[in-house]
DNA sequence: CGCATAATTGATAATGGTCAACTAAGGTGG
DNA sequence: CCACCTTAGTTGACCATTATCAATTATGCG
């Protein structure tokens, strides 16, 4: 028996998309040379910059869009400006309403973004003829509806201290490998962490420095946090 | 050209789905008589009473259930006990994970429910015959995101009463057909209400006082609630 | 009919929100 | 390169909403 390979041989694979940091996983990672050349063709590369809007609420979608880098932010508004955070989208997820016409939510830059823009009826095509595409684009709509679950039971039953330290904990992990300390620049403003975990600016504000003060966290600079000990933040997530 | 029907011909659908409310919709909706007796063959009818737990959080998973009759709350706890439905399945929704060997939240019979348990390889094989079933699980998938993001605005951004309304206006709009006015029996109790809108009892309890002294619903007994005008109660939901 | 449980109501406390003043930080032009 | 200016973030004082604790009242079942 051979040696099994982890991934599609990359011989074939446009250049472009083997220096792209979402290669290897999200819907690419299903992908051989051949399709890749063929998607990479029909798509289009472009950079957003923080706070632009990408798709706007009940607005029809004509494009999906991969990650490549940045955060991305889906947020939902109610008439009286009100706005919930409802998910955050880092590379290599993939934007876009699969089965849909019109988008349920609004989708803006966060941090600055790279994307790689797929017009619908390519991917629809793609995902056609690729049963791992459709598996693989099906499978992250699950683990989105299980992350919306997991905020749902933050959003609904943590108290304030353990939303924000929930939060820290979540960019920590996705920001930064390492297992034991995190030290990574916050994607979020304030007032979009406020509306992430349901809660107004100054409250994160205090919450984040009463993390400081007792030691969880250090703060560098607005954007810049250190954490030092992930499992003592971990505890202080309810 | 033929009258085009709307469904499958049910002449060789079997009795026992023939009159079943989910015939028509879910993923018997999408099967013809072969398949469903089939699939009926092969599962099991079974009623459980309200309160009883179905399937616990990180439990593996040998069987999907689709809700014939009934309301069944998906929730998720925190070590120390506080509790978060995160949400509710009507008929003839299909219950459990595709893809997944194991749970990320329990399910309960909120009300008592009568189920229609299939083996977890029976419906996997179904799938992968029927590229139909396969995507309406999927789009069930998405609808459960859409719920869940929606009630994240709830959950993050609504005021008490709000709240409280807008659970009531769920559950009126599935209840009962009509347009304009409602009258139906509550489906959970107030710890459940309590649990999926993120409040206490007691509050539950009196923003429904509150809405009954407002004239928006009328409260006949714990359980039964009329909503005279359900634009009237829409409105209040924030 | 009585009992157990579920729900309501009231009094009080705590958490987070609001409004306002102040401070840090990043970007631009002199 | 630095000073200024604008914007983002922090902190404080006070208030509103919802939680907590306790007592009371329905309701549905045996």
């Amino acid at each position: 028996m051979q040696t099994v390979r982890q991934t599609v041989p990359d011989s074939n694979v446009p250049a472009l998309c083997q220096r792209c940091p979402a290669r290897h996983q999200g819907i690419c990672g299903v992908l051989d040379g051949a399709q890749l050349a063929q998607l990479l063709k029909l798509s289009r590369r472009v950079r957003r910059p923080a706070g632009e809007e990408l798709m706007a609420d009940a607005m029809p979608i004509s494009t999906y869009a991969n990650v490549r880098r940045g955060v991305v932010k889906l947020s939902k508004i109610l008439e009286d400006g009100r706005q919930q955070v409802v998910g955050l989208q880092f590379a290599p997820d993939l934007l876009g309403r699969p089965f849909a016409t019109e988008s349920r939510v609004s989708a803006a830059a966060a941090s600055d973004v790279d994307l790689c823009l797929i017009p619908k009826n390519v991917l629809e095509t793609a995902m056609a003829q690729s049963a791992r595409l459709e598996r693989r684009i099906m499978l992250q709509a699950l683990r989105e509806l299980d992350e919306a679950r997991e905020w749902m039971v933050t959003l609904g039953r943590k108290t304030a201290v353990e939303k924000v330290a929930s939060f820290l904990y979540l960019i920590a992990t996705h920001e930064d490998a390492n297992e034991e300390r995190a030290d990574f620049d916050l994607p979020l403003s304030r007032a979009d962490i406020a509306d992430f975990l349901g809660l107004t600016i100054e409250t994160v504000s205090r919450q984040l420095s009463r993390l400081k003060a007792d030691g969880v966290i250090g703060i560098a600079s607005h954007r810049r946090i250190t954490v030092p000990d992930l499992a003592r933040l971990r505890l202080r997530c309810g």
